[in-house]
DNA sequence: GTAAAATATGAAATTAATTTTCATATTTTC
DNA sequence: GAAAATATGAAAATTAATTTCATATTTTAC
């Protein structure tokens, strides 16, 4: 693991002294790895053996072996941690903190995704004879892009984000149709009571939600997606962007399913939106 | 660049004895990074002031930086680049290269974005009497994901996905009002025009799309988002990502420009909620 | 071809940095 | 509240890196 975020999390094992040395080290990464020991103990107000000691404690040889690694962090692609926003944080800072939270959680989402159950939503969602988006909230921005996607690809597709036209569409789908239920938390009742309709109208349902919620044990199969809670300031941000990157990942595997000449029909629908625009002068 | 390509690339302009080093560090770097200078010296066959005279003329500080660069040479092994799907992908291969290439994407968006607007937005979004949001397609996707966040916040919030009702929301619009429209393109005729109306009726224009379109010459203050243009599947997938990361850059400054009592206020709104869900057993 | 100049190299000395030891302070447990 | 456990830092010891300077090698000029 990159340990950066092993320092991440392992913050609060830390005693008082190590957690100083660790905010120091997460602040500016890039910065310790050019400092000696003594530059960084000083600037935790810490003494230079309990830096020492924080770097054993992370499984490395001494202070010149952690520096290594922390470089090899840094190169990685991936310093990305889910660091949270302050309330005296520049836009500078924030708009950092929030790119790269959002990063990193795609990273686990993507670490999290059972690629089995994509392919198999992928079989369902491809056989399909109508295809419903449903979601509240955050979820139903998900849910409209979804629909917005598969619109492309000449399918029966609805999108409704408003519980009571979910409720009849539920009611009147049959065998054959696939319900796609999307809640992040899978706790909304009104959702879940959507999956349960759908399902007993021989619908297929499939959830994208959290694993083991209420609307997960409704579902037929369930695409669940981990992201780190987003409490920061109450909004759900990390969680919709895994969702719509899971939508991208559904329907590229519908287009890569149906086959070349499937994708030359995507390039007449977007041809098509040709004529609404400004043409390009480069 | 990459300092083991440099090594390679100067080879031939080493002194001989440089020569051996470079050999040796070549043939085994995954050994040099742990290895002390005189361990180095000792199997490339030459003196330690060689290995450091070696350093410095790869402008590095001395043997401890050189190891530095180095090791994340190593590293860099795997950054997230915008690998492209490929027509026999499995699900495992498609979804990987997808959330890769949306992290790489995130990447250079935010370093292609300008936080200085985004404060000034976030300035304007705080003060203005009604803020609307407008997009097509895709974007329509930002634009209800925009209105969802900033509805919590209780102030005057609307989103329109359809023209019609854009047009004349834009022409009803009036000094103090903040209208934000949302295309990846910026060429999307009908969107322009809807931007021209908002600034004729005293509207502030702010613009989510690239700079230098047709678009962002009509908005007051253009966010511009760059990413990599999605031509795979001729889906917008990265894009509307990015533009939705930038919708909590903005949805977040808000919150910390309106200060603490504002956020205890979102706490109750995420509480109201509560009552629709089922209760979690943890 | 050879002497002078320039360059390259390494041994030893110096300097800098890291690690260990050990005494003291703080926290936890009973 | 005392004893044990744990955490911390000052100073010493160790280790590693760098500089200095003498010597060797190569290049240049005639």
């Amino acid at each position: 693991m990159n340990i950066l975020e092993k320092i991440a999390n392992e913050l609060e094992t830390f005693s008082k002294s190590e957690r100083k040395v660790a905010e120091v080290i997460l602040s500016s990464p890039g910065t310790v790895i050019h400092a000696s020991i003594a530059a960084l103990a000083k600037q935790a107000n810490i003494s230079e053996p309990t830096v020492n000691r924080f770097c054993r404690r992370l499984d490395t040889k001494g202070y010149p072996d952690f520096k290594l690694h922390l470089a090899q962090s840094l190169a990685n692609g991936t310093p990305y941690v889910n660091r949270h926003v302050d309330e005296n944080d520049s836009a500078d800072e924030y708009t950092s903190k929030i790119f790269e939270s959002t990063m990193a959680n795609l990273e686990l989402a993507r670490k999290s995704l059972d690629t089995s159950t994509i392919n198999r939503s992928v079989d369902l969602l491809t056989q399909a004879n109508k295809i419903s988006f449903f979601g509240l909230g955050a979820s139903a921005v998900v849910a409209h892009d979804a629909q917005n996607k598969f619109f492309r690809f000449n399918v029966p597709v609805v999108y409704f984000d408003d519980i009571l036209m979910q409720r009849m569409s539920a009611i009147n789908s049959r065998q054959g149709d696939v319900v796609v239920v999307i809640s992040h938390t899978g706790r909304t009742k009104a959702l879940v009571d959507v999956a349960s309709l759908a399902r007993e109208n021989d619908a297929t349902v499939i959830g994208i939600t959290t694993a083991g919620t209420p609307l997960a044990k409704e579902c037929n199969f369930v695409l669940s997606v981990d992201v780190a809670e987003d409490t920061d300031l109450y909004m759900p941000m990390a969680s919709r962007i895994a969702q719509l990157t899971l939508i991208d990942c559904l329907a590229t595997g519908f287009t890569l399913r149906r086959g070349t000449k499937f994708r030359d029909n995507l390039k007449k629908v977007k041809d098509s939106l040709r004529s609404s625009r400004f043409e390009r002068k480069d």
